[in-house]
DNA sequence: ATGAGTGTGTACTATGTATGACACATTACT
DNA sequence: AGTAATGTGTCATACATAGTACACACTCAT
């Protein structure tokens, strides 16, 4: 959809710029799919991969998964259950905030984290 | 995955006591898909159906489409999209709040609605 | 008792998702 | 120069998703 591919060449290319264990073959290797497949993911050539591996991949290149899955068009499994245990609340909380500046989000997260709940 | 199925026969066959055009055949007609394959759905012969035919169909029984959706074991589009441009903002929100009581999270919703941002 | 309306079984299909296997040409070391 | 490692093209596949189409048997109101 947007850069995924692209992104995690680049950002793959960079480490390897000092470390040679960051060759894509090597990467695919570690990740667990074939070469010819990363390969392939890396120029777009297929949609990116499944949850699993893309989280396997963003934590192989020391990435945030959440922020590869949402490259991926993907938003993690964990969260979606969360928001279907308490759908109503969660879809007004969401779409309440889908216009907010993100220091308005945080300052939520940070009445959360530290309210008295 | 849950009892979608029986639930929507239940919801249905409820609404179909004071009005006939309640029917399967009915609904189904009006929500776009064949009879056998609702019945298949009510029944859960097969797995709950598409984003847009679950939304269609909570809509023609009067239903919330995100509680709907969330039987099904998905989460709408559109709270995946708002997700997807914030992941990491999202993410950590969602999981703070996921052992939240309800009237915790339903506080956050009003602060946020109410707020001055 | 009959014709309309009802729910369901069986069979089929089209498209998408998520890869694997292998061979090949190129480039990088030693 | 020769070997090792690298990236990529082509082909194939297994499974999931999201349904349609048709025929059949039953019920129910007229």
């Amino acid at each position: 959809m947007t850069h995924f591919g692209p992104t995690v060449r680049h950002i793959r290319e960079t480490l390897r710029a000092d470390d040679r264990r960051f060759s894509l073959r090597q990467v695919a290797h570690r990740v667990g799919v074939e070469p010819a497949y990363l390969s392939k993911i890396e120029r777009g050539v297929v949609a990116p991969p499944s949850e699993a591996t893309t989280v396997r991949l963003a934590r192989e290149l020391d990435e945030d998964p959440d922020v590869f899955l949402a490259l991926a068009g993907k938003v993690s499994s964990d969260l979606q259950e969360i928001i279907r245990k308490r759908p109503q609340l969660f879809a007004q909380l969401i779409r309440e905030l889908k216009e907010a500046p993100d220091e308005a989000v945080f300052r939520v997260v940070r009445v959360v984290r530290d309210g008295d709940w």
